[in-house]
DNA sequence: GTGAAAGCGCTAACAT
DNA sequence: ATGTTAGCGCTTTCAC
């Protein structure tokens, strides 16, 4: 009941491993009678043949792995997990179908370990939502995989990164605007996101809150009665929602999934999803199309 | 700038390459002078070595690799795809913090491919609400490997199963019915998830919904108009007062994500989450404990 | 203490 | 048309 290799295939048609391997592989150039491969290859049905990926992938140089890796902090919210969640369901089913396997870790951000990139070998990575502090030093390890950047911004020409257009969106949710209003959003492990939140919005701090618990939230939605709330990501929105019916909200569909959304939310939504654009982009990465003109993608809102 | 391998180290050092896998493993048994191993392992780290896992795994007949295989419908809802997403983010963490390397795929249902699991030759492997029909017959091709059904009932010795124990939920939910109810779930690929519901609830087939789309379901909430309500998971649970919200709802709190349901949305909850109960099960597997006794496992109910 | 060498399963260049 | 062979990067036995 082992496993069955080429090998046992060879031996039982009487052929060399070659033989099998070309067949198997359907290689061009090799002309195999046809009742050699129809033997071969019944025997390999017959045997429950698979092909060993990883003795395949030392030769050939290519794993046909890609990562998404998950940078998460001590206590996220779910909110926040849920946002995530849907966007690596999203980006596995494009990869999957393109016929790529996918690694999927998250990261430890107090003791990140990025060791998973190098040593399986990954054709390529999507990190998400990554601590600048983590990644800063260490990019030069990095310098032979493709890295696409998610909900994070680091200074390193390196990496491609792809995150809402955030100045956008706010000018979007404006048109809903008809009085003071406050800012929620997710708390980012990555610092600069929040930055550019910020500095997109023109609002001041105290008026932009980041939701780490229900309590706190409360506390701000209490403080600020009356205002129009902008919310940033569905799940976030909807969290608000039930805990607070009577707010004016409107919510920026960052994580692409507005059903969830109650009616009575307002909404701005995005032109393309996140997801699409990341594995664009890592697609022309991994096909080795020329991108070093592509510097940042950005997401495009509509209504 | 091509990848280092422990040949390059070797030279530079002035070994073979086999002291240096002693001293990279950290073999015992083997006496390495401090001075060799000091050197060699500044240079490995000088050239930012990494062990190549393919490589290893290949002689070690072990990949160090799980996999979590969904089993994804033709056109899930929102609500089932987060429903999933939570317990394979769980487990994920679950078994990263453990050392193993998560391959997480999405099956599509009409063109079932499970060749990841020979091919990549998984150490283990967690199969998500799995269509009976197509594993029936191929069931045979894995039994080398462990595997741990969740959400999937099928007849099958070989596999171990995980799932909620719907007759206790259903019991413990009945302590808030007070008058007539229906129930609401989710679509299940697996179809004796739903039979075994079915038998659980005790009611007839015309007051269970299956949610597929919020047509069907605002028309079956219409047409029960003043029953009370038991919906199985919580995403759904919050859908469904989302836009209906004056129903009293019993919400099963399957997903082990029980702060998402809106307050006054009355909750069944589980003693243990299924990912504990799943990893438990895989770890005991991967370990080669004696596990002929176990069969099937269920998840137990509290308030 | 250290290294040569075989072999894990596979591919591909080169013979025949 | 098919086989021989040399690796891919690593572990491990056994000899020195």
């Amino acid at each position: 009941m082992k496993k069955v290799t080429m090998k046992d295939i060879a031996k039982e048609a009487k052929v060399s491993v070659a033989t099998v391997s070309y067949i198997i592989n359907n290689v061009k150039n090799q002309t195999i009678p046809l009742e050699t491969r129809n033997r071969v290859l019944e025997i390999a049905h017959r045997l429950n043949y698979a092909p060993n990926l990883a003795a395949r992938s030392l030769v050939k140089q290519k794993t046909g792995l890609v990562g998404i890796l998950l940078n998460r902090g001590p206590n996220e919210t779910v909110w926040k997990e849920l946002y995530h969640a849907r966007f690596v369901s999203q980006l596995e089913k494009r990869l999957t179908e393109d016929g790529y396997h996918v690694l999927f870790s998250t990261i430890d951000e107090k003791a990140p370990n990025h060791h998973i990139i190098t040593e399986r070998k990954l054709d390529g990575v999507f990190l998400i939502d990554v601590k600048e502090s983590n990644f800063y030093r260490i990019s030069n390890q990095f310098t032979m995989v493709p890295i696409v950047l998610i909900d994070s911004y680091i200074e390193d020409e390196l990496f491609f990164k792809v995150l809402p257009d955030f100045e956008r969106a706010v000018q979007c949710a404006k048109q809903y605007i008809t009085r003071d209003y406050v800012i929620i959003m997710e708390e980012f492990q990555n610092e600069q996101i929040l930055q550019r939140v910020k500095a997109a919005s023109g609002v001041l701090d105290e008026y932009i809150h980041i939701a780490t618990s229900e309590e706190d939230l409360a506390y701000f939605l209490a403080k600020n009665k009356g205002k129009q709330v902008i919310v940033f990501n569905e799940f976030l929105a909807t969290a608000v929602k039930n805990q607070h019916a009577n707010e004016d909200i409107i919510c920026v569909c960052t994580a692409g999934c507005e059903e969830l959304v109650p009616r009575t939310v307002k909404k701005v939504t995005f032109k393309s999803s996140k997801d699409e654009i990341a594995f664009h982009i890592m697609k022309l990465l991994l096909d080795e199309e020329d991108c070093s003109d592509m510097i940042k993608y950005k997401m495009q809102e509509a209504e």
